[in-house]
DNA sequence: GTCTATATATCGATAGAC
DNA sequence: GTCTATCGATATATAGAC
């Protein structure tokens, strides 16, 4: 759909959806500089239109990152679903934790946009009400952990959920070292680690610590 | 120190330390406005002076904030020494864990510079060398409780860190809920999950996953 | 309704004067 | 070591063409 060579870029829209369009090249901006580079000028420049006309579909920068968020919340949503639906609560629930870390490095963009950008949650609420699905994931085998208990079963899924999110962020991070060759071990032992904290839980449903409050299971900004 | 009322904004600085004023400067603003939004204009302004004042002291942004890092990772690497120093491996790997989430609460805008900033670590060595001394306030314990397993004690340090790290950026998301009564419950969390990896780390030292490097073990950006 | 053209303001960074 | 002046790039807002 590329149109013949006008001057200064390659002009991929035309007259169509520009919403949808700007989203996707956003997310493929953001694959190729940080997030915090990002900036709607270029999304406008790589789509051949005028700066100032995304801003008659999203209010400003935030707005469009924030469907962005939501839309990857979405794909994370899917991908968690897929690769913990079998299996005994503990394989699913460690199977969550490989697949969040996989969705992170895979789709880096993406996770970034949802974890990574600095937006405002109180702002943009509906990216919380996208990820709140996610936390079903993790808060029905952790649910079938815990017996029932519903405040063991938020910090276990708590738990495993900042595992996940912690192994992720220092995988992007490159704390964890370069290359690709890093990600899936790093997956692995996201993994290995909510079979630990698992088998360990009794440390998390004591009654020595304050409750956490038992919807807050995603990250959003 | 503040001067007699200057037009344009209060004069804190003369002729003296910039560098060190710059630095400072840049805590304070990173507590008021996101991380994304500081500006080197803006610490020129607060300080009264020039914009291009402070390029004589740090290349640009980057380097500024790189320096606020490095502070950080010190500040971090102090208070983790401190409140894990007593006790067995197990209570002072719990005690780290629980201090890692506390400084990033307390701490926020320093925190933020250090492992929220997106910094490209490899142009910024310095950060990966200042966090160099934090991973062995985790690993230190971690190779009391791996009887020597350097294998071992990597993934068991590694999981930790990336536990304690998952718990405070999701607190600091706002994820575990708004306000300051949730940093207590989610450093307890931490501690708590670090304790349960502890109790399940069988499942962190068996053969079927891939190996870490053994030196990877905080946060950069 | 959708987009272009344009104006204003701010930021990062550089060059040269003091 | 700091300031003045300036450039290029950007976000935001407005007016008007299609």
């Amino acid at each position: 759909m590329t149109g013949p060579g006008q001057p200064g870029g390659r002009r991929r829209y035309h007259h169509g959806d520009l919403r949808e369009a700007l989203i996707e090249t956003t997310i493929e901006l953001l694959g190729e500089r940080d997030i915090q580079a990002f900036s709607m000028a270029e999304a406008s420049r790589r789509l051949g239109v005028a700066v100032a006309a995304p801003y008659r579909h999203f209010a400003g920068r935030e707005d469009l990152l924030a469907a962005v968020a939501v839309r990857a919340a979405g794909l994370l949503g899917q991908r968690l679903g897929r690769e913990a639906a079998t299996g005994d609560p503990a394989e699913r629930l460690a199977a969550a934790a490989r697949a969040y870390v996989r969705f992170a490095w895979a789709q880096r963009p993406l996770f970034q946009a949802l974890a990574g950008s600095g937006l405002d949650k109180r702002r943009h609420p509906e990216i919380g009400q996208a990820a709140q699905s996610l936390g079903q994931v993790f808060l029905a085998p952790a649910r079938a952990l815990a017996g029932g208990d519903e405040a063991a079963t938020a910090r276990l899924s708590s738990a495993v959920v900042a595992t996940a999110h912690g192994h992720a962020a220092l995988l992007l991070d490159g704390t964890f070292g370069p290359g690709p060759a890093a990600a899936e071990a790093v997956a692995g032992q996201a993994a290995a680690a909510a079979r630990a904290l698992i088998d360990g839980r009794a440390w998390l449903t004591g009654p020595q610590h304050g409750d956490l409050p038992p919807d807050s299971p995603v990250p959003t900004s």
